[in-house]
DNA sequence: CGGCGCGCTAAGCGCTTGCTCACCTTCGGG
DNA sequence: CCCGAAGGTGAGCAAGCGCTTAGCGCGCCG
């Protein structure tokens, strides 16, 4: 396994989205169940449907994955993961704080839209998981918080925001960028670009002194 | 019906929030279903869980109600619309956009922080609706969406507001306030007062002019 | 005070669910 | 050339699902 994942190039996963998930069949249904989930909500999926989707038998499923939830699991693990990625590269990164905060809002958002079924899975289907797997995920939204607030207090150390309440605004910026993952619409008429950039000019505004 | 209707008084639906579900054991189940599905979303809540919960068998359910889908639209569509009167009093109250843009955030954002059990359901389960039941909530967005969007408008020509992008900030203004649904935690540290007046000062930057 | 109708229950029907199991194919190594 | 492991299938099991139905208790009207 380990091997296979070798002659994988280091960094396709932007590429290639689930390019971690390595037999080629697990993959597909991976996909399958990404879609599946994000059309119905995990409950209403079934194993046929996630089946049938990647062309395969029920059964299939179950020499990869051990049930379904641990199918849940993998896509909101590997989405956190990512997401995670995002927000501490642009916290990380360098420039002032208003040009760290524009530009994790800005990949951030990106994020949510264009792999808007991804999202809606990683999102809104916490509640399905088992109580191990659910608090390993958030684990993960607490570092993601984190990193969203240092960029925060920086920019308040710094004389460059205006912000009374950091804890809350943190979770308002958040809000805004994950909340896109539940109305975005690949037919609507704006771009992920166009609405990163959207978010992160109305975010600057709500940090930034009055004067 | 209209007649026990007629013998509560004409505002309590404030006070008591299901007011308007009129034979008892009706409203009875109807509250447990919002629980149940706030709690475990529509399709992994079963008719036996909430007949349970209201203290009645699960037959019963069927007397009330022809199908569990017809439950979930009846608090669908309760609930947007509480949501667009909220908006639309605030739209079409005194004041200037200023003033009526923080009192519909301030209302909207309490009104899902201390109802965040129903305004889950609300704002969540519209997939599990049949078409022609989530045909009839889709309009009654577009006018959240339009009550909104008028106040910017007016804002903008007035003179107040500085919003390059009208359409996309109202999205974003009503995105921000929907997400509270999500995240909203009882237990939490923060009262939904404190949430409305946090969000109403944020989406406040986000619309005036920078200077 | 008899009986009628309404609100409710116990039991269960037909179906779908997550998951299993016996079996089949394919294919690289001795 | 056969063999065993790996990866797949078809059929099906037990449990749980939404919903129905036959019948029971009880308040109300003649």
């Amino acid at each position: 396994m380990s091997a296979a994942e070798e002659t994988a190039e280091p960094d396709d996963d932007t590429a290639k989205p689930w390019g971690e998930v390595t037999p080629e069949a697990a993959r597909k249904l991976l996909v399958a169940a990404v879609e599946a989930f994000a059309e119905r909500g995990y409950h209403a999926t079934t194993t046929r449907d996630i089946a049938g989707r990647a062309g395969m038998s029920p059964a299939a499923l179950y020499i990869h994955y051990k049930t379904k939830e641990e199918l849940l699991h993998r896509i909101s693990r590997i989405g956190h993961d990512k997401a995670l990625e995002i927000l501490q590269a642009a916290a990380e990164g360098p420039g002032t704080a208003a040009e760290r905060l524009d530009g994790a809002v800005r990949s951030f958002v990106r994020w949510h839209a264009e792999r808007h079924t991804t999202a809606r899975v990683v999102q809104y289907e916490l509640d399905a998981l088992s109580d191990e797997h659910r608090a390993e995920i958030i684990e993960l939204r607490r570092r993601t918080d984190a990193a969203v607030r240092r960029i925060l207090n920086d920019g308040v150390k710094a004389g460059e925001f205006d912000v009374p309440d950091v804890p809350g605004t943190t979770l308002a910026v958040l809000s805004l960028c994950i909340d896109v993952a539940r109305w975005f619409n690949a037919q609507g008429r704006r771009t992920p670009d166009e609405v990163g950039a959207l978010y992160a000019g109305l975010v600057l505004r709500m940090v930034t002194a009055q004067q």
